[in-house]
DNA sequence: TAAAAAAATGACAGCGCTGTCAATTAATAA
DNA sequence: TTATTAATTGACAGCGCTGTCATTTTTTTA
C-alpha cells in the first residue's frame, strides 16, 4: 500500500541506505543519484515512517510542547505554529498540557521527555521562566527553545525568542501620551510574570522619555484578570479629594482592560471621552468590549513556527538559518483611547 | 537505559513473547506467569516503546483530534480530555487543526489518517456534522468517535457522544419563565451548526409547554459572533411602536449574550432589572461581563475523556465498558437574569 | 600510468516490538 | 494409566528504517 523505502530504492535503482541518504538529506551522495532518488520519492509520494525512523536511529523526530497557560488562545495558536513547521519538516508534535506551581513538574517532564525519546521542547510562559525546571532539562539529552518576554535572552541555556513587551508597552504609552495624557495609570499583571515586568519598564521609559513624572498612586499591583482591571479601575478612578484621577490607563493585558472597562461604566465615566483605556494582546477579547480596546497585537503563530524552526534546526544539527529572534507587538489603534480633554 | 521488553522477559524468567502477552492483555496467560510478569514490569518501571509497537504490530497506538472550531476554550479542554484518556492507556495524541470549509479537507484528512497509521479519531462539531465526510473516514480503517449536539445519534456511521443543547435551553429558558418572563426572545447563532437547532428546539418546548405563545418576532437569526449579539439585541430592543419589546432574551453562547449585555447598555437597558439576558456554554468569557451571565456549563474535558475512552476501547476491540453517552449542559444562575417585573 | 586517498555506495545487523506457528505443558477423556 | 485435547509458552521472522563497516568507484597524487 504504502511506499517504503525499498519501494523508492528498487525504482531509483540504488540502495536502501543511499535512499536514506538522500531523505536525510546527507552529504556524500553524487549529486546524479539523489536526483535519481528524489525522483523515485516523488513518483512513489513516498514519506519516511516515523515509528521506524524513531526506532531504528540514534535521534528521534519527535518534539514536544509543554505549556501551562489560562489563555486558550495563545496556546492554540502557539500549538498551530509549531505544527506547521513540524509537519513541514517531518516531525511530530506531543503536546504536554501542564501545571507549573505542581512541585513534580520537573520529574513529571523530564520522565515524558525520556519515556518518549523527545528530542526537543518548546516552552512558552510561565514555564520558559522558571530556570531551574529549564536547566534541568537543558541537562537531558534535549534541545530546547524558550519564547519569552524582553529584549535579549536572559541566559546561556538555550536559545530563545523573544517578545518585546517592553518596548511595545513603551510605544502603547507614547500613543497615549501623544493624545495628551500625562496622568497615566498602570494596572500591572501579575507580579512574578516577566511580561508584566516588562511592560512595566516600556511604560516607566516612556513617560520618563516625554518628561512626565512618575507618579507611584498611578501604579496599581494586581493579576492578569478581569477582577483585577475592575477593582483597579475602580482604586484609580475613585473620587477621593486628595487623590490625582488618571486619564488614561494602561492595563497590562485586555483582559485587565476589559474589567477596567466596565468599572468605568458602573461608574458613569464615559470611555474614550472621560477615560482612555488600553489593553495589551489582542485577544479576541479586545474586539468584543465596546468600545473596542486599543491594544498591542503580536502574531503568536508566526512566533511559534519561528521557534519551531530553530529548535528542529537544532534538533537536526543544522547550522542555524537566519532566524528572526526579536517580536515586538504591534500597536492597535481602535476605540478605547483619544485624545485628552 | 530504559529497560526493554527484553530487559522484563529476563527478569521474570519467561520468553518477550510472553511479556508481550502480559502488556497487551490477552488470554492464555497462566495467571501466576502473569504475576511474574507483571512484577518485573513494576520493578524495572518498563513501558512499552511505541514506535516499536506501532512498527511491529498490525495496530497503531495512535489516535488522533481532528479540529476546527473558534472557540479555543473549547478545543483547550477537549484536547486536555483526550490526552488524559490516552495518556492512561498508553496511546499517543496526534493533532490536527483544519478548516471545515476547505474543499479538500477530506482528502487531507484521509491522508493524514493513512500517512501516520492512525488508529482512531475523535472529532468535535463542526466536523463531526459533516456527513459525507464522516463517511470517508469510517470507510477507512480507522475508528471513529463523534461529539455532537442531540439527544440520540443522528446515524450508525460511528459511536457518538451526544450534548443535548435542547433539554439544556429548555431548562435555561424554563429558567427565565419561572423568573416571570413571557416574551423570551431568542438569537441564535449559525443556523447550520447543530447546537443552534437544537437549542431552538428546547426553547420552543419550553415555551410550547408553559403554553407562552411563541412570536415569531422574538427570534432573531444570527451567527455565533459578539456582533450578532448587539445588533440582534438593538433588533429586539428598539422602540417601534408596534412591536413586542421580550423582558428576556436567550442568547444561543455567551458570546452573543456579551453582545447583547453591550447592546443593551448602550441603550440604557440595566441588565437585569429590565431586562434578563442569558448565554449558552459558560465560556471564561461569560464570567467577565458585568454582570455575569447566566448560562449553561457543559463539561466539555470530562466529555471529551469518555469520548476518548469510547473510542479506545473500539480500537482495542475490548467489549464496550459501559459509557455515558449523552451529558446535559447544567443551568448556572448568576446574575444576568432576574425575575420579570 | 600506477598507487594512494577520497568519495560514493551497498550489505547487513538490529532498534523493540508483534504475528505466526511450532513446542511444551496441563487438563480432560477414554 | 494413557491417549487426546486444550491451554500455555517460546523461537523466530520481520515491520521500515538507520548505524557500522566493507566494498566499489572516482579523484588525486606521485
Amino acid at each position: 500500500m504504502k511506499a517504503t523505502i525499498n519501494d523508492v530504492a528498487k525504482q531509483a535503482g540504488v540502495s536502501i541506505k543511499t535512499v536514506s541518504r538522500v531523505i536525510n538529506n546527507e552529504t556524500s551522495v553524487r549529486q546524479l543519484t539523489r536526483e535519481k532518488v528524489q525522483l523515485a520519492v516523488d513518483e512513489l509520494n513516498y514519506q519516511p515512517n516515523l515509528s521506524a525512523r524513531n526506532l531504528a536511529g540514534a535521534k528521534s523526530f519527535s518534539v514536544a510542547y509543554i505549556y501551562d497557560n489560562p489563555n486558550a488562545y495563545y496556546i492554540i495558536d502557539m500549538q498551530g505554529g509549531i505544527l506547521s513547521a513540524c509537519k513541514k519538516q517531518g516531525f511530530e508534535l506531543l503536546i504536554h498540557p501542564c501545571d507549573a506551581k505542581n512541585e513534580n513538574i520537573t520529574e513529571e517532564v523530564v520522565n515524558m521527555v525520556k519515556q518518549a525519546r523527545i528530542a526537543g521542547l518548546i516552552l512558552t510562559p510561565p514555564l520558559s521562566e522558571m530556570p531551574e525546571f529549564v536547566k534541568s532539562l537543558v541537562d537531558l539529552d534535549v534541545k530546547v527553545v524558550r519564547i519569552m518576554s524582553g529584549d535579549v535572552a536572559p541566559d546561556e541555556l538555550s536559545p530563545c525568542v523573544m517578545v518585546n513587551d517592553r518596548e511595545a508597552a513603551q510605544t502603547i504609552t507614547q500613543h497615549l501620551i501623544d493624545l495628551g495624557h500625562k496622568d497615566i495609570a498602570f494596572i500591572a499583571g501579575d507580579a512574578k510574570h516577566m511580561s508584566t515586568i516588562e511592560r512595566y519598564k516600556g511604560y516607566r521609559r516612556a513617560l520618563k522619555l516625554s518628561d512626565i513624572e512618575f507618579n507611584k498612586s498611578l501604579v496599581i499591583e494586581g493579576e492578569y484578570s478581569f477582577d483585577s482591571g475592575v477593582s483597579g479601575a475602580k482604586q484609580l478612578m475613585s473620587t477621593e479629594s486628595d487623590k490625582i484621577r488618571p486619564t488614561a490607563i494602561f492595563s497590562c493585558n485586555d483582559e485587565i482592560a476589559a474589567g477596567a472597562l466596565f468599572a468605568a461604566r458602573l461608574m458613569d465615566i464615559s470611555i474614550p471621552e472621560q477615560l482612555s483605556i488600553v489593553g495589551f494582546e489582542n485577544s479576541p477579547f479586545s474586539r468584543q468590549t465596546w468600545p473596542k480596546l486599543t491594544t498591542a497585537d503580536q502574531p503568536n503563530g508566526q512566533i511559534a513556527e519561528d521557534a519551531a524552526n530553530l529548535l528542529l534546526s537544532q534538533v537536526r544539527k543544522q547550522k542555524n538559518q537566519v532566524t528572526i529572534s526579536q517580536y515586538v507587538p504591534k500597536l492597535i489603534i481602535r476605540d478605547s483611547s483619544a485624545q485628552c480633554k
